[in-house]
DNA sequence: ATATCTATTTGACTTTAGTCAAAGGTCGCG
DNA sequence: CGCGACCTTTGACTAAAGTCAAATAGATAT
């Protein structure tokens, strides 16, 4: 890949400084003035109940740490602590009625602040910040998700297509099942290849290349988790598949769509595949396409 | 001003929240990874010298946190400190070549960090990040600059004039001479008006209003810091001048500018504004404008 | 059933961050 | 010259944040 200008570099690091300064602060500050932002932050991620095992990787602290802070909590009535219901090593934490007023009290400030640095601009000047925003977040998560070759029997390739399978299942008006995904094997080693998508550890995308005769190679289960759509992450994919394809030897990558999904065609039209007759007997395929790959450097 | 929609207020949080977590975080990492994160922003502070007062005032410390944390530094033969050559009260603290080595290895781990993150893009997505990060910062800045009116004679005011007549002296091919500035009662009380915009609490834009007939006023001195341009200050102050003029009765406001100075021109045609004859005898002025107000609500 | 691993708890720390007040120079002004 | 304002230093604290290791109890693999 491209080396990154000095430019670019300097802009986003003029940019983090600036607001981490001026704004990352106030977040903080609010959440901070009743009690030890520790505790504070903590109160604030636990949401609708979790783990203490999950908050303590999220927020990246200490188990004994988190512990005392969890009974802190707990001996001021903020939260209830108890087993988990199948793994007793666990402890799951919810807030109490007391805890949710305080941590909607917290978003109460927050967002009056908020609105109170956005009250300096005019209506279309605020527009203008949100787009911006916006795509800066969306670029900056794109920027953060991998994409890596899996085994297709590893944990994160299954993660996606059971996804993938229940997405479908929704969307088909016939449903979809299981049993026609692509087997591990068929997408692994030499028969073929599983590239997953992760955001922040988390399995977000995959697709799937397989052989499907000499010199053809067949891509599949090209999916998005509904939380990481709209970044381009698709493209990504079918970039890296057609790179693994044509390393592989292949020169003509092919795909099917099924009738109801008239987004995934319109892609694979702009990224340069064209559509062919049927070349399958996928009974749930409806449009078919295919791509001539230049050979690999 | 209208009010701030729940939408924008979201938005806006969503990016906060988002971007301290991911992004923010990373420059105190490599910032506090050799010492206290206090000390190591104490350190990055410093720049070219300062004195122990100013770094005060910027990082809001405690003095006595302050003091010791520069003796803890100069233990260590990162920093000098001395006294200010003409106010004995003041210290001066700046980089030893070790404290100076020391900064510059961390802003190249924070430059890494954020070239490494920037790698997940392609050229034109990072060329959009980079745009979409510059006008977020432009906005925000705009947010947090406040527009008030003070007196003629206020010190912020004086200090305004001051860079004002310095910046028009250079521009000006037949330089400027500093009587030819409004009297400070020319532009207070019931004579006329005078706005100073300040960014946390910095003056950095200006912009006076006198009477000049029955019915008409003048605006003069519109002036923005070279730091504060490009955010679209002048025309708020021109928005705020023109409101008290016609908050005033006046029905007409004229101004002038001089030949060199052309944006100015732009933007008060883009404002509204008509050239006009010479109505003044203004040594300076080479075009003369002119805008009839709406009356004041 | 045994060993191994995992999640949590507890005790015993250390470091960092920050506050407050008293005290000692230094400056500017009347 | 004397007074008040200003900047810094020092002593004496406290609270928050974080670390490390041992102990405990439950889960999992063989």
């Amino acid at each position: 890949m491209e080396p990154v200008s000095t430019e670019h570099v300097t802009a986003f690091r003029r940019f983090n400084r600036y607001f981490t300064r001026r704004i990352g602060v106030l977040d903080d500050h609010y959440l901070g003035q009743d009690r030890p932002l520790g505790e504070a932050r903590l109160l604030f991620e636990i949401g609708d109940g979790a783990s203490l095992r999950e908050l303590r990787s999220r927020l990246g602290l200490d188990a004994g740490y988190l512990s005392r802070m969890a009974k802190t909590l707990q001996a001021q009535g903020m939260v209830r602590l108890s087993a988990h219901p199948r793994d007793h090593r666990l402890r799951m934490i919810e807030l109490t009625a007391a805890g949710r007023v305080e941590v909607k009290e917290q978003n109460r400030r927050a967002s009056a602040a908020a609105a109170g640095l956005l009250e300096g601009l005019s209506a279309p000047q605020r527009a203008e910040l949100t787009e911006a925003l916006a795509t800066a977040r969306r670029l900056l998560r794109l920027a953060g998700i991998t994409v890596d070759l899996v085994d297709g029997a590893a944990p994160d390739a299954r993660a996606c297509l059971d996804g993938y399978a229940a997405d479908i299942d929704e969307r088909f008006p016939e449903g979809f099942d299981k049993s026609d995904l692509v087997r591990p094997q068929e997408v692994s080693g030499d028969a073929g290849a599983f590239f997953v998508a992760r955001e922040e550890g988390r399995p977000v995308a995959c697709g799937a290349l397989r052989r499907l005769e000499p010199g053809v190679g067949e891509i599949r289960h090209v999916w998005v988790h509904p939380d990481a759509r709209r970044l381009g992450l698709a493209r990504r994919l079918l970039d890296a598949l057609e790179r693994e394809a044509a390393a592989r030897g292949f020169t003509v990558v092919r795909l099917d769509t099924h009738a109801a999904l008239t987004e995934a065609q319109a892609m694979y039209r702009a990224c340069g595949y064209t559509e062919i007759p049927r070349y399958d007997d996928n009974v749930y395929a409806a449009h078919w396409f295919e791509k001539r790959l230049s050979p690999a450097p």
